[in-house]
RNA sequence: GCCCACGUAGCUCAGUCGGAUAGAGCGGGGACCUCCUAAGUCCUAGGCCGUCGGUUCGAUUCCGGCCGUGGGCACCA
């Protein structure tokens, strides 16, 4: 609105001082320190020597004249400053759409965008063997994966989510023998499953039940049930079985013989992955018959490019790399490598009390996500998650996350949303329920307090945008942090209802607190977490 | 050895296509509840953005080398 209002302005700007720049190309930004006004471009910066000027500055001082000559709504002036940058400063009136905008539009819609209409992504995550329960190390791919699908369908894609289980082979079968092994009470195979869940599992487990389809039935159980206490849902479980049984593996097979990347040697079949950058090429088919795992996956990311536009997989660091060869597989048989788009999480180290707790133990020594979640509760196990980069290697502390303090980051922000609801019943009570907006003179809020509140609001529609681009949810919870901040100096410095507070003011700032809380709960439902309405 | 990611305050991490005096929490020092939740607010100390070059009006950001950390280099899945 007001981004777009300003490039409009400082595109005529440009015509009138007789420059060419494509508008696409005009920069503006917020900038880090309030003296440097509301926005800021850096056009003439980046325009000057085209435009055959002699410096940054005389080319800024053509078009802040013009600007100033001609100034755009909301703006009470535009001024050079630094190197060369136009900064404009508004007046609070810009800050009062802001508000409008986020009521007008709701904790559903505000923020939200349509670029990716039209487009079909499919995002696959988790994907753990049904031969065991989650551990805490598939915790962040989870919430990541969720997240980003929830940011993609914010942002207008058409979304599906996908488990793919690995539900046929050796694994499957030494989980059946594992679990069969307990029921009968014997040691459990030298390279089976070892984990004490499946001796409660086998206790679970009728006589004359088949421990392979039986055991497989109580994983998949397992994992959902698990996912869903984090709020992560899977549209699709895709199952490896009935991609063999549809016979899609030989088709996949024949299609890449038909590009010419398939030989024969040493009594293997192979894909020449080094023609697309591998180090070396791959086994497609062992010399005892079988496929390897890269076969089915194979015709699995085809089956799934027959289904949507593009694919997202969402890998732990151990399997990065895994991504060359299925990227050669996919261009060989037609595909946009690039329509692939694997993301590497990279891994989280737990610990409590200062002291690393392994997570992912072969043995059985492992600490289930269902044991982080009770530790600590899903939305802190959600928010913690998302909070970082998943380019950095993260550090959990268990215990400090378990606490009711700032170092359990969710429950700043949700203490935000359970104050503005407190406020809210309190001014009810207090005989100021919230008249229409229409009505509310928004111009009573002039306190920088105030006022940042709807700074930081004015930023969530571009913040959104950037972290669907760029797959970041933890943007949103960077940003959420910033107007539980705002929200919370606020609080402190500016009463709803109180002695020397007019009416109108009430009424303002009722509006105002609002706002906010449409801007925290639209934030805490891109990362699944919560938005309580008292703690 | 090769491949991927990372290296920012004592610790854990942000930093929006390269921008103006690099931010937050914890921890350290101090202040604030006779009105709405102190799970909060405010002040303060603390930085050669690993290192050496390059690109340019300008580099924590982009490129290359080096050092360091984690992960990966199967006819396992």
């Amino acid at each position: 609105m007001i981004r777009d209002q300003l490039t409009e302005a400082l595109a005529g700007a440009l015509t009138a001082v007789g420059v060419e720049v494509d508008a696409g190309s005009i920069e503006l930004e917020r900038p880090a320190r309030r003296e440097h006004g509301d926005w800021s471009s850096n056009v003439a910066m980046a325009n000057w020597k085209p435009a055959g000027r002699s410096n940054p500055r005389a080319f800024a001082g053509e078009i802040t004249d013009h600007l100033n000559a001609n100034l755009p709504a909301h703006v009470e002036a535009v001024e050079i400053a630094g190197p060369g940058f136009v900064n404009f400063r508004l007046f609070d009136t810009w800050l009062y759409d802001v508000l409008n905008d986020a009521v007008s539009t709701g904790e559903d819609t505000f923020g939200r965008h349509a670029f990716g209409s039209g487009t079909h992504i499919n995002v696959e995550f988790v994907s753990a063997n049904p031969n065991k329960p989650l551990h805490a190390g598939h915790a962040r791919g989870a919430v990541y994966g969720d997240s980003v699908a929830r940011l993609l369908k914010a942002v207008g894609y058409q979304v599906t989510t996908e488990f793919y289980l690995n539900d046929r082979g050796v694994q499957m079968s030494l989980f059946a023998e594992s679990l069969a092994a307990r029921k009968r009470g014997d040691d459990v195979p030298e390279n089976g499953y070892h984990g004490e869940y499946l001796i409660d599992w086998a206790a679970e487990m009728p006589d004359d039940a088949d421990p392979l389809e039986w055991g497989y039935a109580r994983a998949l159980q397992s994992h959902k049930e698990t996912l869903a206490r984090v709020s992560v849902h899977h549209d699709v479980w895709f199952s490896e079985r009935s991609l063999v049984a549809d016979g899609q593996v030989p088709n996949a097979l024949a299609e890449l013989q038909a590009s010419g990347m398939v030989y024969e040697a040493d009594g293997a079949t192979w894909l020449k992955t080094t023609e697309a950058g591998d180090d070396k090429d791959r086994v497609l088919i062992k010399a005892d018959g079988d496929y390897t795992y890269l076969t089915p996956d194979i015709a699995y990311h085809r089956d799934k490019f027959s289904r949507a536009d593009r694919l997202i997989n969402v890998w732990g660091a151990d399997h990065h790399g895994y991504i060359r060869r299925m990227k050669a597989a996919m261009a060989f048989l037609g595909n946009d490598p690039d329509a692939l788009e694997v993301i590497v999480t990279q891994l989280v180290s737990l610990e409590r009390d200062g002291v690393e707790v392994q997570m992912s133990g072969r043995l059985g020594d492992m600490v289930s996500l269902d044991e982080v979640i009770d530790e600590v509760g899903p939305d802190a196990a959600r928010y913690t998650f998302l909070t970082q980069s998943m380019d950095t290697k993260q550090k959990v502390n268990l215990s400090a996350l378990a606490t009711k303090s700032m170092e359990n980051p969710v429950h700043y922000v949700q203490y935000a949303t359970a104050r503005i609801d407190s406020l809210a019943k309190n001014a009810a009570a207090a005989g100021h329920a919230r008249g229409p907006l229409a009505a509310a003179e928004l111009a009573t809020l002039t306190t920088e307090r105030e006022l940042e509140v709807l700074r930081v609001l004015s930023t969530f529609s571009d913040i959104v945008a950037i972290a669907a681009r760029e797959r970041a949810p933890h943007k949103i919870t960077t940003w959420l942090r910033e107007l539980a901040a705002a929200f919370h100096g606020f609080y402190a410095d500016c009463y709803v209802v109180g002695d020397g507070v007019s009416p109108e003011l009430t009424q303002a700032r009722l509006w105002l607190i609002e706002a906010a809380r449409i801007g925290l709960t639209s934030g805490l439902t891109l990362v699944g977490v919560s938005a309580p309405q008292e703690m």
